[in-house]
DNA sequence: GCGTAGGTAGAGGGATCACTCTACATCGTC
DNA sequence: GACGATGTAGAGTGATCCCTCTACCTACGC
């Protein structure tokens, strides 16, 4: 049997993601963790908690879908990763990203603004490491999120569009 | 005196941009607002109207504040409509995009989704026309939600790579 | 066989919240 | 000076929600 944490946080991923973080009340989220109340508050002893660990859930799954086995050269990842952003809001985040979605919900937490701040920083540092693209950093992350906030409006044609975007960034190697 | 109309919605989005769209109560809405509690539901008839209110009157200034009396050559436009966003966000949307805010409160509300997509569709269109890059409608859009995302982030710093991300676009014409 | 760890089931408290309703004030117009 | 439109002030209602607590079950090691 899987370990009852890891099975509450996805659960709690899963509800957060298609509901959003105001809808589901804690009943929502115990079933959707498929424990009893008691172990849920357990395990999150308030729902600020249960917001918290939909998000490292989260954050472990976001980083091996983008980054687990790229192709070679670092053109191709550049294109990859942009496909992958697509696959990824389609599957799994149809109503945007789940990080800024936890801060609009709770705007004063700065727990939730910092977790916010190191899934983006990672995101872009590997990112970048990926691709060759050192120093770029927050180039990358622009286009990245700027996907992440148009799929939901454009899908295939934002994707085309970051990766021409993406193209211009390799091109131009100062300002 | 201002219309009551126009006084309500402005006062609304006051409060909703402050402290986001879940914590603030009616009855600190309609401290926001300056009217009495009926009045508020006079004019907006529930919570979520009152929501839609104060999207509506941002629309609206969001709009003059991009747009109002840009610069003459193209290339200037371009950088003055990042530096504005810039600006908006730092006097206006320190906790990110209104409209995405919105969204991610009630994910199942049709409406709100339809009045983000016309919002965004707007802003597209004309800022297109005002750089002269029509049809790069929705690489302008990624690198506008891009900046608008990382903003918070990384503040001057996004602006700058929104800049060098949009000359890369006026220079490579085709795909 | 028994203790312990970790689980289920679900009722209830206390607080908050969206919304309604009654009673009263103000002001421009005829 | 009466009147209608438009506003304020604020108490009350019914529902929802987060969280706690009691009572019981099951599996496993020794």
């Amino acid at each position: 049997m899987t370990d009852t944490k890891t099975k509450i946080a996805a659960g709690l991923e899963r509800a957060f993601a298609a509901r959003g973080f105001a809808e589901p009340s804690v009943e929502d989220l115990r079933d959707a963790a498929g424990v009893s109340l008691r172990t849920l508050y357990k395990y999150t002893p308030s729902r600020a908690d249960m917001v918290v660990a939909a998000l490292e859930h989260r954050h472990g799954r976001y980083l091996a879908h983008l980054f687990e086995d790229l192709p070679e050269t670092q053109q191709a990842v550049l294109d990859a990763l942009f496909e992958r952003v697509g696959d990824w809001m389609a599957a799994e985040a149809a109503h945007g990203c789940l990080f800024h979605g936890a801060v609009a919900a709770e705007p004063g937490s700065e727990g939730l603004r910092e977790l916010l701040t190191r899934h983006k920083a990672e995101v872009a540092r590997r990112a970048a490491a990926a691709t060759g693209l050192d120093g770029r950093e927050i180039e990358l992350l622009v286009i990245l999120e700027g996907l992440t906030q148009t799929w939901s409006l454009h899908r295939d044609a934002a994707v085309t569009s970051a990766k021409r975007l993406g193209h211009g960034l390799r091109m131009n190697g100062a300002a």
